[in-house]
DNA sequence: TTAGAATAAGACTATCTTGTCCAATATAAA
DNA sequence: TTTATATTGGACAAGATAGTCTTATTCTAA
């Protein structure tokens, strides 16, 4: 139903929005969301094409959210990523139908405006807030990297990665 | 969002429910719901398959439901050619997660368990019922194949045929 | 029994999605 | 200015989806 590219999107975005305003790394963020490195570094690009993430080069730098959590909908990474395609008008071109869905397509249609109403009406702030169940992505004692409390200050990036130099292929 | 292979299984579903009791085949439902004929036949194959659909070989033979439309969901027809896949458990294999989805996670979940919900509360007879806008499926008025009141009597498919004997592609 | 009508099945092609690999480029710090 | 770090981009490949084409196979009616 949803695209495995879409997954990992939103899964790389909360993953920022939890170490926010820090920025995190290719590499940890495929790490810390299961994602082959190189295919997050593409579904990266995207999002900072879509002007969702900002993505800064060179040492210290990485990729960080445009958007405050508050504000950056879950349907925004969707949309950025894999567009909610409405359906307007009548999927087998019927003239006579126009703009007046029959009542097949109004029901694949009102089915994706709960949708869309769905995840435009969450935020990633709600997301980070809701520790109800498992704290997101994240395995309840992380064990490389820590997401937990991490304060604001120093470049946490080289240490998480120093564990794992070249470890073969995972 | 809905793959292409199951708006065709709708529109083929649909299609029939409209002449039930009576067969229709490939090539009228092919025309009817505007899908190429080589490949709704595979679709049909795999409702059948399914148990959705019956296919009658032989003169007068043709494709008709299984099921009657009163009892005849949505969602089976849907779950029948691409089913919905439910997130039951953490999709990062996170250990600790188990069954507790994370927040991301959940939000998904309550997404898709809203489209399985929205369509098994819908059959395929309340579909035919609810002509509000436009007739399912058809032009206001048909040209070729009378499917508005067709009497459930005679077999209607050839009169609907002999307007393009061999009229090259389409 | 035979001819025509109709589905069934399999091979084949094209396109999209997912994923990999490597070289190029930008940048901050030493 | 050099170097280590990090993103960017393009080429490539495997698998799934969408669609086509041709040849069986089955069945009914005459």
């Amino acid at each position: 139903m949803f695209s495995q590219t879409v997954e990992y999107a939103l899964r790389a975005v909360v993953f920022l929005a939890h170490r926010a305003p820090n920025p995190g790394i290719c590499e940890d963020i495929a790490l810390g969301t299961k994602v082959p490195r190189p295919y997050m570094a593409k579904v990266l690009q995207s999002l900072v094409r879509a002007k969702i993430l900002h993505s800064q080069r060179g040492l210290g730098g990485g990729i960080t959210l445009c958007i405050h959590p508050e504000k950056l909908t879950l349907l925004q990474v969707i949309n950025a990523i894999d567009p909610v395609k409405r359906i307007k008008s009548c999927p087998m071109d019927l003239v006579s139908h126009g703009l007046n869905l029959c009542p097949l397509h109004r029901r694949l249609d009102n089915a994706l405006a709960a949708f869309e109403q769905a995840f435009d009406s969450t935020t990633l702030a709600e997301i980070l807030s809701e520790t109800g169940g498992s704290i997101p992505l994240c395995e309840t004692l992380p064990k490389r990297m820590s997401l937990n409390q991490v304060s604001i200050s120093s470049p946490i990036s080289k240490k998480g990665r120093q564990n794992h130099p070249k470890s073969g292929k995972v």
